[in-house]
DNA sequence: TATTGACATTGGTGTAAGTCCTAGGTTGTA
DNA sequence: TACAACCTAGGACTTACACCAATGTCAATA
């Protein structure tokens, strides 16, 4: 049985976020009827664990609770779980792609930035890593002009 | 010069990021003398699409405007902001290797969490999917045990 | 035993990066 | 001229916390 501190220590998250979580649900430990202190099992610990595991994919705090309590039913995940989930990986996966080209474009455009060092103030252009950003952004943003994504409200 | 919600729509944001980021000094359109309408350029929209890149890989806005306005004094990056990004650089690389093995972890938790319907509530363990991603995680959570991280104050 | 220091509690405020809403002004097309 | 689709400002709401302040608890030590 281990205090906020302790599993908070542990899971390398603040006593907060633990508090947080214990607030939402997420978390249910005992609560000592002397003092009020809340007290963490096993039980939590694998819990806290999936949740951290979860928002690193991207899930939202609400998100992991229907799957947790879902989960906890003891049965099979219902559809809606399951969608929710088997999307959420689609799109990071989507995502990663993503951020690999810009990693990689970043570290290009950082690098010439710091190459080019008197480069004059050349009348219309004036920022260099803008500039060489968008060289090497031409290839994405003309397949960029698609359909897809829409800012709608759901 | 497009409007709010042109440049929104074709950097497929909501009008009110734009609004947001043109608060922040992210973007400085025209203003219209006349009836105080927003015109943003193709600076901006090169700006604009820094942002949202930039925002991918993990930048705060704060850390953007840092960057953006580095950048565009003309010159090379200060030494700050060089570190500033490749420490970003350093961090999204590690997260998308943990993510990788996250996604693995996920998918396999999940399947086999489908694909046992009707185990019975067996006492100790109620849950199907958290044992199983338990079960996954051995390898990983054994070398968490390590030093690294804290969560103090900056 | 008294006193530290490190914990615990609640409740409240603050932050980032937006979203959504209200109330009203503008523009362009039918 | 009416209507849809835009524009403005301002303020409230959201998520996932962080950071107080005031106060209570506990274990070790002087």
């Amino acid at each position: 049985m281990k205090t906020v501190t302790a599993i908070a220590r542990q899971y390398k998250v603040s006593p907060d976020t633990v508090r947080h979580y214990t607030k939402l649900r997420l978390l249910y430990p005992l609560r000592s009827e002397e003092n009020g202190y809340r007290y963490f099992g096993t039980a939590d610990e694998n819990r806290l664990s999936f949740v951290i595991s979860a928002k690193k994919l991207g899930f939202t705090l609400k998100e992991i609770q229907n799957i947790l309590s879902t989960a906890e039913a003891g049965d099979t995940p219902c559809p809606l779980v399951r969608d929710l989930i088997n999307q959420r990986l689609v799109e990071i996966k989507k995502e990663m792609t993503e951020a690999q080209s810009l990693v990689a474009r970043l570290e290009i455009a950082c690098e010439e930035w710091s190459d080019l060092p008197d480069r004059v103030p050349s009348g219309s252009s004036i920022c260099h890593l803008i500039e060489t950003w968008q060289n090497h952004c031409i290839v994405v943003s003309s397949d960029n002009a698609s359909e897809e994504e829409s800012n709608e409200k759901t």
